[in-house]
DNA sequence: TATGAATGAGAATTCATTCAT
DNA sequence: TATGAATGAATTCTCATTCAT
């Protein structure tokens, strides 16, 4: 009886690339891309290293495509979290909140973002630069309708977008550094809301 | 004589030190360190690779001390920057301007500090922290001042300076990537003093 | 019907198991031994790389195998060619058109045999000086009857043979890499023809 | 005492490449582009595989650099023989005698340029055409002068310098596979430039 | 029979570092 | 002091081959 494909040889598959990648993940994450040796990877995910290069074309690619996709899924969390909420107030709540649950529960996902792609191929640099864009338009739309609302004061409105995102980038990545962060989140939240707040001057 | 010769031969010395490590901030800035090979550097420095393991123990020792040699410079430069200075208002403008004027003249700083070392040796983590931890205290004792003199709102000091860490830190380096630094720059100082001014709820 | 059965599988078996070894020809005469990779030759066939396995040792063996085959393949039909003619001026044009023919029909047996195993496995250098032994062989048969009947002057025919062999390979190959094999055959077929008589000094 | 380079070390240097590079062709030549590795090149020459990447880019700039160099070498050595003698006669036994020796002396020349590069990297396609036809023209010149003279047959001379170059090929390759050629060369020699002659059809 | 996922030995190449001069 | 030739461990990637299904 010849091998057959769809069956459950594919599902395997699937599942295999996805472990694989889950591991490559981790491992970009804690050393970062250079550091991070093929054979790191594949010895987190147990496999042999040829069956590395069946899975992915090659190192470089699959960071990216890595990077790409954690931006994405990150990026897209933050904005469901934004978009469900009605007021200025719950946005940045609910967003805040989603970064640092994001933080604490797959902590790889942003060491990946914000360290270990640093450095990295130069191919990387745009797509850095888009995760950025990406992160600053997240915040820039609904301070806009504020502004608009006359919510907040006057204010260039990119640049305290720019600046809430550095600023919530640093909190967060203190906060893994600190010995108990899931202790220390939930205030973390509140005064980083606060924070963002103040800093749009917003008229509660 | 003995004295001259020697002298003669310091400064010798030092200037290919210099030159090398003059070279190193450049070449590590640029490529970040794992890209950056030691025969970068010394072709940079125009001196031969043996040269440079007279000078310097490795690669990695050259790159720790580099990092912390810049770190300490930029710290410092902020710091009298804003020691200089009797007031919140005046003290965030003119450390901001600091800031800016740095990675506007010397952006390899900047970019040493903040791109340059992520990711490259285990042993720079901790420079890194330390780096971090005296942005932090370098807000942290000016707020704490003015939040004792009733002049801004109450609030977690600690976790609003390192908001504002990494809040200076993203709008420079949107500004460092930006098409005319030097056109853009007074503006954002303004902008950027405005915002940590209202986020720290400052009552002016 | 089990007969039946078996004999579709054997057809079956047979059309795989010949696919493979075409495929394997063309890939082997475009690419060489070495360049050629067992997936070439599978993707080819458009069968799966297990499949290879199934029918073939390995590549070398196969390779040594499709070498002998169609060594002796050429071999064979030239020495048809010169069996079918009765004097030494019809077996040389006969001879020669019949290489230049499969040259032209069949290129990949040429170059299979010209140049795609030079340089490959250790265990083909005899098969490929069987082959060339075979050439030599080929015509120092003629060459030796029409010596004794004193058509020809009186030299080394085991040497004129050898160097005959030479001249119609190089000749060939050139013919290849012309613009247009098929224009200048007839003309190269002629030329080749005199040659060889002119260098056994042919009393015609 | 800093280091001086223009004394000792440049020579020495010279003389290492020099020796790399034969042990290079040595290897190559026996077994050929693919299956020599840099790792045998560095063994045959007992240097550090670091050393080759020292000395030259990598392993196919050196093959082909090599293989052009030793062409080069082959047909200006025929060259020089053929250009000091009168006759076609002088001129075809001493540019067989010529080849033979090189074959004899330097086996590896021969092996490199016949057997050594079939199949290597794309960009020698280029070479070793050029070399085919630098020995084609090697032998159309004389034989041109010879026609014009009106010492030889009318006949295609490109198609006959082919052929005598085929020729040549295949008697020496023949030779140096001999159990001594040495002693069989200057019979063989003797018996190809007869062969030749009668091949031009040579009006003696 | 047939498949293709998985393996791992082996090849090319890089680069930090050493050391004789 | 200064040089740069020499080293070799380590890395990425390929590809013939195996084997469970």
């Amino acid at each position: 009886m010849p091998y057959r494909s769809t069956d459950t040889t594919r599902q395997k598959k699937d599942h295999k690339r996805t472990a694989m990648m889950q591991a490559a993940v981790r491992v970009f994450a804690e050393k970062g891309y250079h550091e991070a040796t093929v054979r790191d990877v594949v010895s987190a995910a147990d496999v042999a290293i040829g069956t590395f290069y069946f899975y992915f074309p090659d190192k470089e690619t699959l960071f990216i495509h890595l990077y790409e996709e954690t931006a994405d899924f990150l990026v897209r969390t933050l904005q469901q979290a934004i978009a469900n909420r009605a007021t200025l107030v719950q946005q940045l709540q609910a967003g805040i909140q989603a970064y640092v649950n994001i933080a604490l529960f797959e902590p790889a996902v942003v060491q990946l973002l914000l360290i270990g792609g640093v450095g990295a191929a130069r191919s990387l640099q745009q797509k850095r630069a888009d995760f950025r864009e990406a992160l600053v338009a997240l915040w820039q739309a609904p301070l806009q309708i504020a502004l608009e609302k006359g919510q907040i004061a006057p204010q260039n409105i990119r640049r305290t977008a720019e600046a809430l995102v550095g600023a919530f980038d640093e909190v967060v990545l203190n906060l893994l550094g600190a010995p108990a962060p899931e202790v220390e989140a939930a205030i973390a939240v509140k005064e980083m809301a606060q924070f963002a707040l103040r800093a749009v001057a917003y008229k509660g």
